[in-house]
DNA sequence: TAAAAAGCTATTCAGATGAATAGTAGTGTG
DNA sequence: CACACTACTATTCATCTGAATAGCTTTTTA
């Protein structure tokens, strides 16, 4: 990619800016209004400099479809929105969004992460995995509906409120383990209801935690 | 938000979809091309009851400006794309966009990820953190040029690779512990580049992993 | 059963939009 | 110096686009 220069750079961030911000892309008669041109021939003009020199592309005669050719936009993989939950009390209902305390986001890689209407995301409580080293405030990102094999994380409904367990056969029998010896083990898993498998996990860093 | 019919969410999804894999808002006429609709009226018309139904919004009169008002959408926050790479070998170079082999995508929090230029992410190799439940395979983000204090996971440029490290303070000197008995302890910090300081981690469990 | 809503065809219109033409001023560069 | 490039003003044009009007059939609801 040649190298821009000042103006184009700036154009060039207004309209990834607005791509952020707005989620759509600026018109040339916009970027002329951001910059103060009077005609928007100027706008045009850096947006044809800046297609010239690879940092633009968008479809010729279309409205609004401007987007950076930046190669992290390239990089950038499919994005799943999954819904997080404080704790999911009953069965799977419609309308679970509705119950969402907020929003996680993750780009599908190779992993498995499918963008499934039944992915969900749960914040961990306790330390009760602390042996697979999942700690409280981890937000966790489950499957419903997949069926678990032994050594994976599950959820579990465990006296109405949600658990981590890891799913693993005993004498023939599904059970949930807990991976922490304060906690009660091998809990049969068939009266439960199982309501995700494990597929990823995020933990961030507060500011202050440490 | 009333129910929608079997057809209006099939234009919906049309356009969710259009807007997760092209970015972008289709028109009228794209949506009656997709669906055969020898009019766009028929298009308009559902835009229309959609929009009505609150299940989508857009700007009055402004070419591709759809997007669904979709519960999951609005608790979704501003996303932060950050290059992920293997290792990191030199300073922080210009272009170190082009040697990133991947992008991870989170959403803000409170917790304070601010979509700075120089936020990266890194994949943790070796087990060393394993004290503070940091695994192999996990990926780290990290800001760069954040001043670490005592208790704080930072990622520091030894022997030409990334490793991370405890930054920690030892009479009165500040140094760098491994969280792992089995690897060396207290490395004098201010010998060394830190490359940047944690601030979230990301694991995902690939199918097959246990 | 009557009314309302959904789901379309066909056409028209104003305004938004990208692209083009013509021209000016300044800045480098070989 | 001539030439290419940047960075604009000013204007025009074809097309894209959203919205509107008129009418039609089918399905759902009261």
């Amino acid at each position: 990619m040649k190298a821009l220069t000042t103006r184009q750079r700036e154009v060039l961030d207004f309209i990834s800016g607005a791509l952020d911000t707005r989620n759509q892309s600026p018109s040339l008669r916009e970027i002329a209004a951001h910059f103060g041109f009077r005609g928007m021939k100027a706008a045009a003009d850096h947006v044809t400099a800046l297609k010239r020199k690879g940092a633009l592309c968008g479809t010729d005669r279309q409205a609004r479809s401007l987007k950076p050719s930046d190669s992290l936009a390239s990089l950038r993989r499919r994005l799943v929105h999954v819904p997080l939950f404080g704790s999911i009390s009953a069965g799977f209902a419609e309308e679970r969004r509705q119950e969402a305390e907020g929003c996680v986001s993750v780009d599908v890689e190779s992993t498995g992460i499918r963008p499934t209407a039944r992915t969900f995301a749960l914040r961990v409580r306790g330390d009760s995995m602390i042996g697979r080293h999942i700690v409280e405030g981890d937000v966790v990102i489950l499957e419903h509906g997949m069926t678990p094999r032994p050594g994976q994380v599950v959820a579990a409904l465990i006296d109405n409120e949600n658990t981590l367990k890891t799913y693993s056969i005993h004498r023939g029998k599904p059970v949930l383990k807990a991976e922490n010896p304060r906690y009660p083990d091998l809990i049969p898993a068939d009266e439960l209801v199982i309501q995700g498998v494990m597929i990823a996990l995020i933990r961030k860093t507060p500011e202050g935690r440490v």
